[in-house]
DNA sequence: TCAAGAAGATTGTCTGACATTCTTGCAATC
DNA sequence: GATTGCAAGAATGTCAGACAATCTTCTTGA
């Protein structure tokens, strides 16, 4: 096979990255839950058209990211306690079978890279900035979900934690709750890094419960 | 609150539904896949505007039910073997915990439902219509996947179902496979009946254990 | 005070257009 | 004869503008 010479020195800006603007607007908490969306605004905020920026809602649409009442335009959705917990219920189930199948046979290499997102989670949990956290966390996962030797496992994973983004930066900013995240990922990485499946699990599956506890709180305290 | 009077005697074609047509075609397997489809002959056939259609796309491109390569538009993606591999196995994960917590759950009237649900499949099984028992067994799964307490269970699993769809509807043309996913189903609906929870997730892994194989053998046969 | 109605805002959808990017067929060359 | 190059056609990506249907809000009248 030749190699890849697409080098491509413009590239022509290619709006599908729209999607990504706007997700990442939901993520960074830009919309408040509930908030309609008016297309006319986003148009020139975004500096594309209606067409093209109706294409891109669809999309965030079927991801659940916002919803899209007829007659009535999209709105980010308030999520439910309710469904928060079935979200982290499924959530625990992926994760605990990603990791205990990671732990079997992840590669050297991708333990090392494993670990240097602890690191980096590390540092951000040092840190007040629970944005960061949150990515840095985001990325522990998805290394052990891509290892997980499963695709299918990894792409639903993202889009149900794409989901709860919102509850994970304000449990993040619970007192302690960062340090105790991170003792937990801890426990998750060195049994991984035993080739222990079962403990792996284990500490994948109470970090998930204790996830969910700190969403709960932070959410009766309406932080 | 005053009754809900929005009768509506001339329901204006709410062309939300153009997904659904799109989407039911591409389960009855009216696009090869890999098939291109293209915007403007779509545009024609369902009697709808491109900005109106491309809207459609992407709803179902966000659902992976197709691809879109920039340029190159949209086509039916041909599910490798290994992709299918991964959507059983997640597939099997959602299963088993539903219904293992639908044995625990499920009122006497939903069970009256689900019984009948198994009957239509029964039906069909006796028939060669394939379609029809592909739409009755998963007419089954979701009465039980909507049972299960957990919303979002529901949702990813229809989602990976859709995906499927194609090789279901060959598998179940496999000499005896109806029959035998008769059997397994049943087995299913009796845990549940009895309200065992891990009869219920044994018959529940085994059935979708099975389910895999034959998709498997009808997709070395090349049926 | 409260309800009916009118004005404004917003969405749903269409037509038409044009540049860019494939695809394909034909001709020229080795 | 096979390969290359090119040109015509097809298809996509994107936009502007338009208009009816619907929702929201504000005004006005009872």
């Amino acid at each position: 096979m030749p190699p890849d010479l697409n080098l491509r020195i413009s590239p022509r800006t290619v709006q599908r990255e729209t999607v990504d603007k706007l997700r990442l607007a939901i993520f960074s908490g830009l919309f408040q839950p509930g908030s309609r969306l008016i297309e006319s605004q986003l148009c020139t905020q975004l500096g594309i058209s209606r067409p093209s920026l109706r294409e891109a809602l669809r999309s965030l649409e079927a991801e659940r990211l916002i919803e899209i009442v007829p007659n009535r335009g999209p709105s980010v959705p308030a999520l439910s306690w309710e469904v928060a917990t079935a979200i982290y219920e499924v959530r625990e189930l992926l994760e605990v079978e990603a990791a205990g199948r990671c732990a079997l046979r992840i590669s050297p290499e991708q333990l090392r890279e494993l670990e240097k997102s602890l690191s980096a989670f590390e540092e951000a949990a040092s840190s007040n900035d629970s944005l960061a956290q949150v990515m840095t966390a985001a990325d522990f996962y998805s290394i052990i979900l891509a290892n997980c030797g499963n695709p299918i496992l990894e792409e639903v994973h993202r889009g149900l934690v794409a989901r709860i983004s919102f509850f994970r930066g304000r449990s993040m900013s619970l007192e302690g709750r960062a340090q105790s995240s991170l003792a937990e990922m801890r426990e998750i990485f060195e049994s991984i890094a035993a080739g222990d499946e079962k403990a792996a699990r284990k500490a994948s599956k109470h970090h998930v419960l204790r996830a969910k506890a700190a969403a709960k709180i932070s959410m009766d305290n309406g932080i």
